[in-house]
DNA sequence: GATGAATGAGGCTTCATTCAT
DNA sequence: GATGAATGAAGCCTCATTCAT
């Protein structure tokens, strides 16, 4: 917000960056400090143990994450406009992060409370988009019969799986892809 | 199923269980050779590093998975029964493999071929499963205007998160869901 | 010499005594930071390999070598001075780093590149003890028909010789001993 | 002697062979087994250790240096002769073993008991070719004043150096040099 | 006797963490 | 607060040695 970044935030920022591209274990607290552009030992003055900051980092993600979903559930256009949206944001969020979004899940290098944690958020976050269904059901812009849980679990994996492919073939290249193709197909279930 | 099987192939069973349940880094030499019921020594007569070891091991789990595909799409049922046997093996390769089919592409400790090898398998797998979806077309069980590729991805992403979210929400409980509520969604958008 | 040494020759000069008196392969890092008064890890700070340090200390070695024969051969003296004080220096060379002389040309663990180094330093010197000869004839010291080449290989020869079995044969004893009756020999064969 | 070589000579000689080559530690005894023509745990059976089969190879090479030096040594020919005999059989000794003969009493990894018997065979090697230096004074062929142990480290010295510096230049080259200069320049010292 | 698969002690190396400046 | 040199626990890997066949 302020155009004054704390050491914390940028550190944060830095490890988002490195942890995403090398993976916990290969990530070097050196390779943050440098990607901070602070030494090694300063690292340790904002975070306790690279478990820490792992876990901070991935709060941060998370968050981050979980805010852009809202503003979209949140906001006027109708379910299809929400979808699409939804796509082109979690497109541009793994453009940044890589891997984390799917990656976090799977780390080991987590404690049990932050597992339980994120568990809670992947809850909250799901509730919010079944929430956004059940809204698409009562304007009519969804059949009745459509299971809202199923539905959300079709229409992430989708965009999920659609992106990942996208960068595994394209890797590198910034090219921006057009995901409406697979929100009309995924509406032609719901609708 | 065999009687006698070699050292290697117990080895790399041995890996599958613990690079799953562990991850590259945090599984040690010595947890596969104990899982394996061998010294730490004896891995090494068969893999020259842990590297290969768990290249091998991923090898050794890719076949499996596109066989058990394979098997699937040559199959003589209609396309809606194919789909939910793909979702009901793939759910239970996962209990066996846990993440291990998720988070082999984003290992970073695969060597370029191997990573090129991965990406080919998936090229292979994601290619079998479009042929699916053309011979649905052809007989009549798949709309013409159904763009296969998106078809494959929204399957493939629902199957992975459904399965994901499953194991997540019962952990340790092998309990059998049933998937077809997610298959018949997913037979809306395709037929 | 001086009260401000860096890590870096401490642990150089420990590791002239460790590899001098263990070789190689049973000097361990452990050994050589113990006897420099730092800790393992410290070693790989300013060295990045066991291979390294043993070529630095090699490098470090020959080069003080070659400063003192420098020293000697430009120096005012005689010819017979000369190769006393040649046969006093190489004694005391010796006595600190026992056999490194001799070993370190057949020693397997370095690299290629090192070894030409090794044998540039060699040759180097070699020239340098024939120019030594030839200014010898020139001041009438050294007999015409002299071969410079067979003179120094005799000279250095006898020397290594002389100092290798009088260290084996007064292992530990610091007594000094005098060349004085082998450069009356060798000046027997160049005059 | 016999046609037929037993196990434990072949198993010696390619001892000698990958030892003189590789030095102690980096010598395998798989490395010896595959040179011999037998499998690794064959040598076992007629060493009990590889500092077993070091030792005794060092044993079987120091005996067959001596029985040529004793050979020489009590042969009909005149000093020079005998001088000249010494450097051709040392240079073929050498080209034979390589580094053994100057290796070997530096290595490490021999027994106390070892390196004294070693510096026994040392002594009465340097006490044979001594009675030889006095047996050509007392014919005539050496001046009386000539200090016999101070000779045979010079000879002896220069040989080394010589053999060492010609495999080094000539590495490969089975090239036969010619040491009659360097034999007629330490008989200058002798005379 | 001969074999070579299995073993595990031991050493090099990495890197998170500390702490004096 | 910031730094980065020093530390040492921990893990991969090698290879001498054993032993069942």
């Amino acid at each position: 917000m302020t155009a004054v970044k704390d050491r914390r935030t940028e550190i944060l920022q830095a490890s988002v960056k490195i942890f995403s591209k090398q993976g916990f274990h290969d990530a070097k607290i050196d390779d943050v400090a440098q990607a901070a552009g602070v030494a090694k030992g300063t690292v340790y003055q904002y975070f306790s143990s690279k478990q820490e900051l792992f876990q901070e980092m991935i709060k941060y993600a998370v968050e981050r994450y979980t805010f852009i979903v809202k503003e979209i559930v949140y906001g006027e256009n109708d379910i299809e406009e929400k979808i699409y949206a939804l796509a082109v944001k979690h497109g541009e969020f793994l453009k940044e992060h890589i891997e984390m979004a799917e990656v976090v899940p799977h780390q080991v290098n987590v404690s049990k409370e932050m597992r339980l944690w994120i568990m809670e958020q992947k809850k909250h976050l799901f509730l919010l988009l079944e929430e956004m269904i059940e809204n698409g059901k009562n304007r009519g812009e969804i059949r009745k019969d459509v299971d809202k849980e199923i539905a959300v679990i079709s229409i992430m994996g989708s965009l999920f799986l659609y992106y990942e492919k996208e960068l595994r073939e394209h890797r590198g290249m910034p090219q921006r892809s057009e995901p409406k193709p697979l929100v009309e197909f995924l509406m032609r279930a719901l609708h």
